[in-house]
DNA sequence: CGTCAGCGGGTTTTT
DNA sequence: CCCGCTGACG
C-alpha cells in the first residue's frame, strides 16, 4: 500500500528547493531538516539550534513533503521541553497543524498507548499510576512485610540502587527472576514490588515503560500499528535515554528506521536516572549531522563553558564557536549569607528590569529545589518601580518550576486518592490513605488485619470491604470499624456513579462536602491560617479539576501525576511576565537573555552525593548545561555561609568556578545598590 | 480508637 | 527546619 505521503517523502531528492521555512538555517541545519529518511544522529552542541531544527523539521515534513501530522512522532524527557517545543511548532505552521503532531515526553507517550492498549496485558483501562511517593510507601509496606519486625530495616541503600537498575531496565517479575542481583533480598522485594503493582491493577512510572515494551513484544501486530501510524521519530535529548527507553524507541522505528535523535553527550545529566550516553555515542546512524555553531551566548558565555566542560576527560571533542560579540563579561558574586546572596539577585533582577528587559527574560537556576526558599523570600519582599506607571511595586512576579510542592500537599494527596480509588477500586495505596480520612473509627490495626486477611485468601481488599459492608463477613467487638466501612463503602459507590457524567468539578464538590472535609481540615489544623491555606488548595483542586472537563476522571489523575505543574499552573496564564525559577536539570533544553546560577558552592553543585569521578564529571555537565542557558548574560553567585536543615554552616566557593578562565568574569560586590 | 508530644532522620536532580 | 513515626495516655 503506497501512501501518498512517502512517494512525497523520497521527494527531498528533487532539485526543487522547500519553501521558506528552512532557509533561514546554516548548513548543518539545513541538512539535519532535510534529511528525513533513515536514521539519523544530529551531534547538537548548547545553543547550536537543536530545538529550532526539530521543530523546523517537523514542518519540512508537514509542510513541504505533505507528510501527515499525525504520522510525526516527537519523544522529549521533560514536560516543559515537550510544551516549548510545541509552542514553537505552532508559532511556525500554526496551531491547528501543530496540535496533530504528537510531542510528548516518553511516559506520558506510554500513558497514551497504554489507556488503549493495557487491557492486552491483563490490566483494566482504569489502571492507577504511582508516583514516586506512591511507589516508596508501597516498598517500605512490602519491607515490613517480608523483614517482620525483627530486621529494623538494615541499609536500603544498596536494595534501592539494585531496585532501580532493575527498573531503568525495564524488568518485569519474572524477568527480574531469571536476572543477576547482588543479593537475593533486593531481588524478592523487586519481584514482589512488581507483583503487587500487578494486583492494585497500578503502575509505576517506570513500568509506563517497561509495560509498553512488552505490550510491543508480545503483540507484534499491535507494534505494528503504531509503526504504521508513526513513520517519523524524533527523540530529543537522546543522550539521556536510559536502556528501556532505548529498547523502546528501536521498537517503533524497526520497520521504517525513520529515527531521528538528537543530542548532545555534554549534556547529558541523568546518568543517575539510568541514562547511558553510550545509546548516542554507538548510535547506528545513516547520517551524522553535528551542530557546531552557537547562536545563543555571547562570545564569553561560550568561552567560560567550553572551558568548565573541557575539564571533563569522558567525552567527544568538539569545537562550539560563535560568532557572536564578547559583550559583558561575566558576573559572579560572594555574599556572606544565603539571604543576602539572594537579596543581591533580585536587586540585579531589578536593574535588568529598569533596562528593559522583561521578567520573562530572566531565570534563576539552582542544583536543588531548596534553593529556592531564600530566593523566593527575597522575591516576595522586594519593592520595585514599575518603569511604565512609575508606581512601586511589592514584590517580583515569579514562578516557580516543578517542584514538587503543590501536588505534595496533603489535603491533594486525599483528594486524588479518592480520584484515583473511586476510578479503581483495586488500587489498594489509594484505598488505605482516605478509608479512614476523615476519621471513620476505623483503626490501622483493624485494617492490617484485613489486608492481610485479603493476601492469604488472595482477594483484592476492596471486595472484602464490600463483603462488610453487605454484612456477609462480621467482626464481633468492631461495630464501629464495620459501620466505618459500611459508610465509606456506600460513599464510594455512589461517587463512582456521579463521576460517570460531567462536569467532575462539580462531582468533586459534592464528594468534599459528602465527607465533610472542610469540618475534617478544621479539626485537624490548628492555626486559622493554615486551615485557610488547605481550603483553598481544595478549591485549587475543583478549579484543575474543571479545566479537564472534556477528560476523563482516569485522564485527569494521570495528567496530574505525569505533569504536577499542570494541577497548579491552571491558574496563572503561561507566558505570564515573571522570573523563572528553576532546577538545573528542569532548565535543559530552555533559554534565557539573563541568567543567574546561584549556590554555586562546593557540597551544592558539585553535591556532595555525587563526588567520586563519575558523579564529578555528571555535575560537570550540569554546571555546563547551566551556563549555555544563558544568552546575553549570566551571574554566578555563592553564599560564604548557608542554611542547612536549620544550621547555618561557612561554606566554600565551588570548585568549577577556578576552571573558568580570570579574564572572562567581573567579580563584583553583592549589592548593587547600597 | 484517637491525640499529641517527643524524637530521630533526611535533603540531588524528573517522569 | 520539616517531615513522619512511635509510643504513652485519654
Amino acid at each position: 500500500m503506497e501512501d501518498r505521503y512517502v512517494a512525497a517523502a523520497a521527494s527531498h531528492l528533487s532539485p526543487f528547493y522547500p519553501p521558506v521555512n528552512i532557509m533561514k538555517l546554516n548548513e548543518p541545519q539545513e541538512k539535519a531538516v532535510r534529511t528525513v529518511k533513515g536514521r539519523v544522529l544530529v551531534l547538537a552542541g548548547a545553543g547550536s539550534g537543536k530545538t529550532r531544527v526539530i521543530v523546523h523539521r517537523v514542518a519540512h515534513l508537514i509542510q513541504d513533503l505533505n507528510v501527515p501530522p499525525t504520522a510525526i512522532l516527537g519523544l522529549t524527557f521533560t514536560n516543559k521541553a515537550a510544551a516549548e517545543m510545541r509552542h514553537r511548532l505552532e508559532t511556525l505552521i500554526g496551531k491547528p497543524l501543530a496540535k496533530q503532531v504528537t510531542l510528548s515526553t516518553f511516559h506520558s507517550f506510554c500513558m497514551q498507548v497504554l489507556r488503549k492498549e493495557i487491557e492486552k496485558l491483563g490490566y483494566t483501562r482504569e489502571f492507577s499510576l504511582y508516583d514516586e511517593g506512591d511507589l516508596q510507601r508501597l516498598i517500605q509496606q512490602l519491607t515490613r512485610e517480608m523483614l517482620g519486625h525483627e530486621g529494623e530495616l538494615p541499609s536500603l541503600g544498596p536494595t534501592k540502587a539494585a531496585l532501580a537498575d532493575a527498573a531503568n531496565q525495564g524488568f518485569s517479575a519474572e524477568e527480574a527472576e531469571g536476572g543477576t542481583w547482588h543479593d537475593s533480598f533486593s531481588k524478592d522485594l523487586y519481584v514482589r514490588l512488581q507483583t503487587t503493582l500487578r494486583s492494585y491493577n497500578a503502575v509505576s512510572f517506570d513500568n509506563l515503560i517497561s509495560l509498553t515494551i512488552r505490550l510491543f513484544e508480545e503483540h507484534p501486530k499491535t507494534l505494528e500499528q503504531y509503526q504504521e501510524r508513526f513513520r517519523y521519530l524524533m527523540i530529543d535529548e537522546y543522550q539521556d535515554t536510559n536502556p528501556a527507553q532505548f529498547r523502546l524507541a528501536e521498537l517503533l522505528a524497526a520497520k521504517y528506521q525513520n529515527l531521528c535523535v538528537v543530542g548532545d553527550d555534554d549534556q547529558s545529566i541523568y546518568g543517575w536516572r539510568g541514562a547511558e550516553v553510550k545509546n548516542i555515542l554507538q548510535f547506528k546512524a545513516d547520517h551524522t549531522i553535528k551542530l557546531e555553531q552557537n547562536y545563543r551566548s555571547t562570545s564569553n558565555i561560550l568561552a567560560a563553558a567550553n572551558a568548565v566542560i573541557g575539564h571533563n576527560k569522558n567525552r567527544h571533542e568538539k569545537k562550539l564557536w560563535s560568532a557572536g560579540s564578547a559583550s559583558d563579561p561575566i558576573e559572579i558574586f560572594n555574599a556572606p549569607t544565603d539571604l543576602e546572596e539572594a537579596q543581591g539577585v533580585v536587586q540585579r533582577l531589578m536593574v535588568w528590569k529598569e533596562k528593559g528587559f522583561k521578567w520573562r527574560d530572566m531565570a534563576v537556576l539552582y542544583r536543588s529545589n531548596a534553593l529556592s526558599r531564600a530566593m523566593e523570600a527575597a522575591l516576595i519582599q522586594a519593592s520595585w518601580q514599575n518603569p511604565i506607571s512609575n508606581k512601586w511595586m511589592r514584590g517580583i512576579p515569579y514562578e516557580v518550576f516543578g517542584g514538587l510542592e503543590f501536588a505534595e500537599r496533603g489535603e491533594i494527596k486525599d483528594l486524588l486518592a479518592y480520584l484515583r480509588a473511586i476510578a479503581n477500586p483495586q488500587d489498594e495505596e489509594a484505598l488505605l490513605r482516605i478509608i479512614n480520612v476523615p476519621r471513620r473509627g476505623i483503626s490501622d490495626a483493624f485494617l492490617d488485619k484485613l489486608t492481610q486477611e485479603n493476601r492469604s485468601l488472595n482477594v483484592p481488599l476492596w471486595n472484602l470491604l464490600e463483603e462488610i459492608a453487605q454484612g456477609n463477613k462480621t467482626f464481633p467487638g468492631h461495630a464501629r470499624a464495620v459501620g466505618g466501612i459500611s459508610s465509606f463503602v456506600n460513599l464510594m459507590k455512589m461517587a463512582a456513579k456521579r463521576f460517570e457524567t460531567p462536569p467532575l468539578s462539580e462531582t468533586l464538590s459534592w464528594l468534599i462536602e459528602a465527607i465533610n472535609y472542610k469540618k475534617a481540615i478544621e479539626e485537624e489544623v490548628k492555626s486559622e491560617k493554615m486551615r485557610e491555606f488547605k481550603w483553598e488548595n481544595v478549591q485549587e483542586c475543583i478549579n484543575a479539576l474543571a479545566q479537564h472537563e472534556n477528560d476523563s476522571l482516569q485522564d485527569f489523575i494521570a495528567t496530574t501525576t505525569l505533569n504536577r505543574q499542570s494541577i497548579e499552573s491552571h491558574t496563572k496564564q503561561t507566558n505570564e511576565d515573571r522570573v523563572h525559577l528553576m532546577t538545573l536539570h528542569s532548565a535543559k533544553g530552555l533559554e534565557f537573555p539573563i541568567c543567574f546560577l546561584i549556590g554555586l558552592e562546593d557540597g551544592i553543585l558539585p553535591h556532595e552525593k555525587s563526588m567520586k569521578q563519575t558523579g564529578l564529571e555528571e555535575e560537570r555537565r550540569l554546571f555546563y548545561v547551566g551556563i549555555t542557558r544563558a544568552q546575553k548574560h549570566l551571574t554566578l553567585s555563592m553564599a560564604r555561609a548557608r542554611m542547612r536543615m536549620g544550621k547555618t554552616n561557612p561554606t566554600n566557593p565551588s570548585r568549577f568556578l577556578h576552571e573558568i578562565p580570570k579574564a572572562l568574569f567581573k567579580a563584583t560586590d553583592h549589592k548593587v545598590f547600597v
